[in-house]
DNA sequence: CGCAAACGAGACTATAACGTCTCATTCAGG
DNA sequence: CCTGAATGAGACGTTATAGTCTCGTTTGCG
């Protein structure tokens, strides 16, 4: 069963490279339940394995996003379930935090601008449908649901919250921050 | 000038491990200007310069903590003061993304852990002046305030925003989150 | 049953980085 | 000018891991 292996292979890699970044192909090969000679059978190199791995998180996210759009009827509940999608899938992402090596391939980079850049296209939309309070700029909008997202996979992967619980937490911040209303500092947008 | 040639090694290490998780011993010479066997007369090993590096931000940390404690009248403002110290000293920070190396040193864990168990106290704290909006687990706020941090200085590490206007945006963010007030789902806390 | 593809185990090589060591050079202070 | 401490350059051994190869075994399929 070539596909079963390769698809064991690839669980068990994001698996084990999210919690040891620099995990060896021996330990990922044993974690697999599967021989060292296996995984170069099925994939080129080790670089190829964690460029398989981050296909595979770019796919899921691409999913995600195409339902996201089919089932919202506005930007800012796209935004919504691509975000709870993304917490939902953080699993095939945490691998990523720590892979400098991707940066050597030009299609996953490529890949990832573009998403980066469709979310920014996705925040831009719910800015005018009112969602995003003026005066944030866009990039730190994108970059700070980035880090929520990256905070709740983090939690859940700690066992500190449960999956459904970060997503909802992670929009409802997103949505209200964290502090009761009017504790900002800048509170005169309320009329707004 | 020995002090001098650690700083400088210090300095060169935090800045080439932020881009470079996976840098060489040879790199950061080379980055600091320095012979390689100069680092290892300055550093018992690699293990050794990441712990210094790691005590450094721990220790910074903790300085902004005490002056934030002296200098604010409020938690809410502590943390506030702490918040934006820590993306000030951003720089110091982000090579600790990927040290999974750490992990086997247990001061560096231990100090961590503490600074992350006082972080919770301070939000409790500003949960007792009202600032936290009821039903957010603490253990979320923590993990969502780092999150913003790690965010704020990845944008300014990118060039995407300067250090002050992250700062601020951190801040605000964690106040009232990214949306227009009430975009939120759950808009019934209104009058609490 | 018999065959072919996939697999496990492990030997083997190559390479990259760590850590040690030596020696010549620089440089500051007396 | 002299001296000693700090440094730079680089050779050297060691280790861990990537990647290749072989061989015997398993497994699915006709």
């Amino acid at each position: 069963m070539a596909l079963a292996t390769r698809e064991r292979i690839l669980e068990a890699a994001g698996g084990t490279l999210s919690r040891n970044p620099n995990a060896s192909l021996d330990q990922i090969a044993v974690d697999a339940r599967v021989g060292r000679a296996t995984v170069f059978r099925h994939f080129e190199s080790r670089a190829g394995l964690l460029k398989a791995l981050a296909s595979r998180a770019i796919a899921e996210t691409d999913r995600a996003t195409r339902l996201a759009a089919a089932d919202a009827r506005t930007a800012t509940d796209a935004l919504r379930l691509i975000t709870q999608a993304v917490v939902g899938a953080g699993e095939s992402f945490r691998f990523l935090d720590s892979a400098a090596e991707l940066y050597d391939e030009p299609e996953i980079v490529e890949a990832y601008q573009r998403q980066m850049s469709e979310l920014a296209d996705l925040v831009e939309a719910t800015r005018r449908e009112g969602f995003i309070r003026p005066g944030l700029p866009t990039a730190w909008v994108v970059a700070s649901i980035d880090g929520l997202i990256w905070a709740a996979c983090r939690a859940v992967g700690d066992g500190e919250l449960g999956v459904v619980q970060a997503k909802d937490l992670v929009w409802e911040t997103i949505a209200d921050g964290l502090s009761t209303e009017g504790a900002g500092e800048d509170r005169h947008a309320d009329q707004a």
